[in-house]
RNA sequence: GCGAAAUUGGUGAAGUGGUUAACACGGCAGAUUGUGGCUCUGUUAUGCAAGGGUUCGACUCCCUUAUUUCGCCCCA
């Protein structure tokens, strides 16, 4: 037997009702926050992702897809959004529409060639936002929001916005000059991951777990006291926004994000639910403002996020498993060659008139049937009978009430759709 | 990439180097000659992840591979 590759999973059943659900929650949110839908390539040149989210980012130096297609061309299956967003917004020159700034959302798979685990695959799908073309605070808040509503209109009530800012460059550079000062002293004291970390991005050492409640780290310097004026005060309002929009944040100066690209504000959503492990940040996102000048496009300032779709499939499990399934409004039995055929008849016209129903296929008791109806939750039982179809008469049972009723033949759909 | 543990029917699972792989749920059929969800009866794995080896004989021991889970790393 041929099993799934490593990290990849089949969705079917009631995931399917998952998967699409949240989709559907986030493609209707997105519109009426007045973003576009996008889609670009799952596969991308390599350059593309080498040069936006960071050579020296571990997504990209031991987690990409990477291989050559039969014309020889550098190929990189997409690890994450942004790039393929940017690059479509430089290529298709949407710099100078008319409409501005550019508002996209999108939902697809990415590819990371990592160690999988619960909530953690190498095939997994990111809905997420980009707006690109405002460099105001107020672009920042909408999108933070954005994702913020949208965890709670799909039920998920307990998010924290952890929140942070990294700066511009120059307030990034001073501090990360501040950081490795501060460190190098205790460098002999970190754990061996915070030593390579050091020389290729010592900014991650924020957030490692094992040196996190050491006495050094306890002490480091704040980022926050390094933003320069400017940095701060775009920082303050984007925070001051958010009280307006009642979003519930929280400021978290060890928020530091993955990908190179980002600048500003950087936030993360945190699910407080059990189990979910390393799984409980269900969206992160941030400000960009030089990927698309260093893609070859014009200065545009953007900010975007992206949430696992897998990941809130588990949420949404655990907080509405009884909600959202599958239930069907109307069963019909039939058990003879003639009741069969009024019943192919009878599905179809109801299935037009908006109802959703079942049949039987298999040949099946009439007992079984009955079984049948209520596995999926079925309302109403239409019960086909040859005597009573000789006059014209069809039997409807109520399925919670238990009560019968009788249906004139050529009254059957009205009653049925007046009764949904 | 590193470390560890798992993998038995549709599901939850028990099990021993040796004829027919428990039990439960679910499914199907019947008792109930066409109105069920209770009860009872029957039935439901050409097989114990895949391949190789040890053995007279392996699901049970060994090796390899695959997948899953957990931790590290990283991240959504």
């Amino acid at each position: 037997m041929i099993s799934k590759p490593k990290g990849t999973y089949d969705i079917y059943g009631s995931d399917g009702k998952y998967y699409n659900y949240i989709n559907a929650v986030f493609q209707n949110v997105a519109e009426l926050y007045n973003y576009e839908y996008i889609r670009t390539p799952i596969f991308e040149d390599s350059a593309l992702f080498h040069r936006s989210v960071g050579e020296t980012s571990d997504i990209v130096s031991k987690e990409t897809y990477d291989f050559k297609d039969r014309g020889d061309r550098d190929i990189t299956l997409r690890p994450e959004g942004t790039a393929g967003v940017v690059r479509s917004f430089i290529e298709n020159k949407m710099y100078g529409d008319t409409n501005q700034p550019k508002k996209f959302y999108y939902s697809g798979t990415m590819y990371r060639y990592e160690r999988p685990q619960a909530g953690r695959y190498r095939e997994f799908t990111q809905i997420g936002v980009e707006a690109l073309g405002s460099d105001s605070p107020l672009m920042d808040a909408e999108v933070i929001s954005l994702a913020y509503r949208l965890m709670e209109e799909m039920g998920i009530e307990n998010v924290t916005v952890k929140i942070n800012s990294l700066g511009d460059k120059e307030s990034r550079d001073n501090y990360r000059e501040a950081l490795v000062k501060y460190l190098e002293p205790h460098i002999n004291d970190l754990c061996s991951d915070c030593q390579n970390r050091f020389k290729t991005n010592p900014l991650r050492i924020l957030d490692c777990k094992v040196d996190q409640d050491t006495e050094i780290l306890k002490n480091v310097p704040k980022i926050l006291d390094y933003l320069n004026p400017d940095s701060k005060k775009r920082f303050e309002k984007v925070l001051e926004y958010l009280n307006y929009l009642d979003v519930d944040y929280e400021v978290d100066a060890n928020i530091v994000r993955g990908l190179d690209y980002y600048n500003h504000t950087v936030f993360e959503l945190v699910a407080d639910i059990e189990d979910l492990g390393n799984a409980s940040t269900i969206a992160a996102g941030g400000r960009y403002n030089s990927l698309v000048s260093t893609l070859d496009g014009p200065e545009t300032p953007c900010v975007g996020f992206a949430s696992g779709v897998d990941r809130l499939m588990i949420v949404l499990k655990k907080l509405r498993a009884e909600e959202i399934k599958n239930a069907i409004d109307v069963y019909v039995l039939a058990v003879n060659e003639e009741e069969k055929i009024t019943a192919l008849k009878l599905v179809q016209d109801l299935r037009w008139s908006e109802v959703k129903c079942e049949m039987d296929t298999l040949d099946r008791s009439l007992k079984a049937q009955f079984k049948q109806a209520d596995r999926l939750g079925a309302r109403l039982l239409i019960l086909l009978n040859s005597e009573e179809l000789q006059k014209g008469i069809i039997t409807v049972k109520d399925n919670l009430t238990h009560e019968e009723t009788k249906v004139d033949e050529s009254e059957i759909l009205d009653y049925i759709i007046s009764n949904m």
